[in-house]
DNA sequence: GCCGTTTTCGGCCCGACTGTTTTCAGTCG
């Protein structure tokens, strides 16, 4: 039973106190306590007393028993109650956008509909028109949800939304009526996928801007349109929202709009302790606005300074915060390097030459080049004969390089049973090996495991790249035990990777930060296979700020020297 | 169901838009 296992279960339970028409706060209190036990980096499985768990924000007496009952018998009495209950089955019907626990509690009661299949057939027959509340809109837009619903179900890779939302945000800038304009939401927070995309204008022509908006060539329908607030679905079938604001308000309505939403609910509730009202317009004493210009006035209004968008998650942000802790997070220009370059040695598109003209380009001193070992036959892994050659190579390209090092190295896989995928003999004659996992994932979990450690523990290895295999949207990590490959790293002074792949982010937000508590050196690296995949780094950063990385924490922030030091 | 430097009871963040109403409930973020 992981810790998501558990958070899923008390999402679940929420649904269904929703649609038994339960007391809103409980239902908070439970989607409350499943986002604290999916952000917390220890695995609840760990034998946690009751009074440990009641150390938890958001976590009481009752939900404190329910999570050890989880834990000890891998069952929830309650819940298993629950699941039988008549209701039950409507949760899926949540799923469905604009249709609520309201109106699913009445469709069932009045016409006893349980699932999509039959709301939709409901909603063609004209069925639902006539029920109390509903009209023919409704009915229209129940249809709408349902065929959205079914059309992407799953959330939108970082690195597939951020470009096409910066293009958006750019044409925006051009409407002369735009005083400022940011990505709000889990963009800006840089979360490894997004549900949809906000967009904040401040503008004291609200109507003039929404009517672009709604106007812009990448519009496919408008989903609702008013003069301060719009929502499109675009060509490329995601969301996006527009929210207009006047310039007074735009510090105040950033916050609210970037959330994440339990981060703004504790902002607020610091208010009103403080006797103030925080909302989207400003901060207010009485009817008097204090502050909204800026984020940072919105801080200062509940006597903290400025929070960075991507830690805003209430994961201990405004903790750190109160106490002035809070961590000077990684920026791209500390990095020095990058350590997992691939070239058309192997499967890489670029030269050499040209993959560290590029890096150097990036503003970097040195380089791995980092192509695959042999058993990746697609990838025309390297024989020890061609690391040779490619070693003559190498040296020749360093000779014409002025203050940029290319290191000579590779991604040697790991194979199933722990080994590595060349000998001692030659991982011993390269300046960096990165280890990876790209066969096998069906493999138990302890076996994984005992694998990873395996090469953890090879004395020529230096860091274990992309360490849990995933593929965002496609591909599940394979099962493996990460704080065992954290304290395998920490006692054999390994560094673990964060791969700034836009589809891999792996290690992820979390990994890095109990990589950070644990004392683990992580590498971030793009694994470009190509000179335009440098940039992809871009990712990399921000995923290690949300695990609240410091430079100090990277090594790659590191002059070459210090670097190559901290290896072997 | 959680929480507490006014509280162990009575609060719990706040507002826009839609559709069906005629002042508001439902949904969303």
């Amino acid at each position: 039973m992981t810790n998501q296992d558990i958070a899923k279960i008390f999402y679940n339970i929420a649904e269904i106190l929703e649609i038994q028409g339960e007391n809103p706060f409980k239902i908070r209190a439970y989607i409350k306590a499943a986002q604290t036990v999916e952000s917390y980096t220890k695995e609840l499985s760990e034998a946690q007393d009751i009074e440990q768990l009641k150390e938890l924000p958001g976590i009481g007496e009752k939900i404190a028993l329910k999570i050890k009952e989880l834990v000890e018998t891998g069952k929830l009495e309650m819940y298993e109650r629950f699941k039988k209950s008549e209701v039950a089955p409507l949760i899926e019907l949540l799923q469905v956008p604009g249709l609520g626990p309201k109106h699913v509690k009445l469709i069932y009661d009045k016409l006893g509909i349980k699932t999509i299949d039959q709301l939709e057939k409901a909603a063609k027959g004209g069925k639902l028109r006539n029920l109390p509340g509903l009209g023919e809109k409704t009915e229209q837009n129940i249809l709408k949800g349902i065929d959205q619903e079914r059309r992407h179900k799953e959330r939108f890779p970082l690195g597939v939304i951020l470009p096409k939302a910066e293009s958006i945000v750019s044409q925006l800038k051009k409407v002369k009526e735009v005083k400022d304009i940011s990505l709000g939401g889990s963009l800006r927070r840089m979360k490894e996928t997004i549900g949809d995309v906000d967009i904040l204008v401040s503008s004291s022509k609200a109507k003039i801007v929404s009517d672009a908006f709604v106007k812009l060539p990448e519009v496919q329908n408008i989903l609702s349109e008013g003069i301060t607030k719009s929502s499109v679905m675009t060509k490329d079938d995601f969301q996006m929202d527009l929210r207009v604001v006047k310039p007074e308000s735009y510090g105040a309505a950033l916050h609210y709009f970037t959330g994440s939403k339990a981060h703004n609910i504790r902002i607020r509730s610091m208010g009103v302790d403080r006797g103030l009202k925080i909302n989207e317009y400003g901060v207010f004493k009485g009817k008097k606005s204090i502050a909204g210009k800026t984020e940072q006035e919105i801080f200062k209004s509940v006597g903290l300074p400025f929070i960075p968008p991507e830690i805003r998650e209430d994961w201990g942000e405004i903790e750190a915060a109160q106490k002035r802790k809070l961590p000077h997070l990684i920026e791209q220009k500390d990095l020095k390097g990058d350590l997992h370059i691939h070239s058309n040695w192997t499967d890489g598109r670029s030269s050499i030459e040209d993959m560290a003209l590029a890096a150097q380009k990036m503003g970097y001193l040195y380089m791995a080049l980092c192509d695959h070992s042999p058993t990746i036959g697609i990838t025309n892994g390297l024989t020890p004969e061609r690391i040779e050659k490619r070693k003559k190579e190498i040296d020749k390209v360093n000779k014409i390089l002025k203050g940029f090092v290319i290191l000579n190295g590779a991604e040697v896989d790991i194979r199933s049973n722990g080994k590595m995928d060349f000998e001692d003999d030659i991982l011993k004659e390269l300046d960096i090996v990165v280890a990876a996992v790209h066969t096998k994932f069906t493999q138990p979990k302890d076996e994984m495991t005992k694998r990873i450690i395996g090469a953890i523990e090879n004395p020529y290895v230096d860091i274990i790249a992309h360490p849990t295999g995933r593929l965002i949207g496609r591909r599940d990590p394979y099962e493996v035990d990460m704080d065992k490959l954290l304290d395998a790293a920490k006692a054999n002074h390994k560094i673990m990777e964060l791969n700034a792949y836009p589809d891999r982010l792996d290690l992820n937000d979390l990994h890095c930060r109990k990589a950070k508590e644990k004392g683990v050196k992580i590498a971030i690296s793009t694994d470009s296979h190509w000179t335009e995949h440098l940039s992809w780094i871009r990712y990399g950063i921000a995923t290690a700020r949300r695990g609240w990385l410091e430079p100090e924490d990277v090594v790659n922030t590191l002059p070459l020297e210090k670097l190559l030091k901290l290896f072997r």
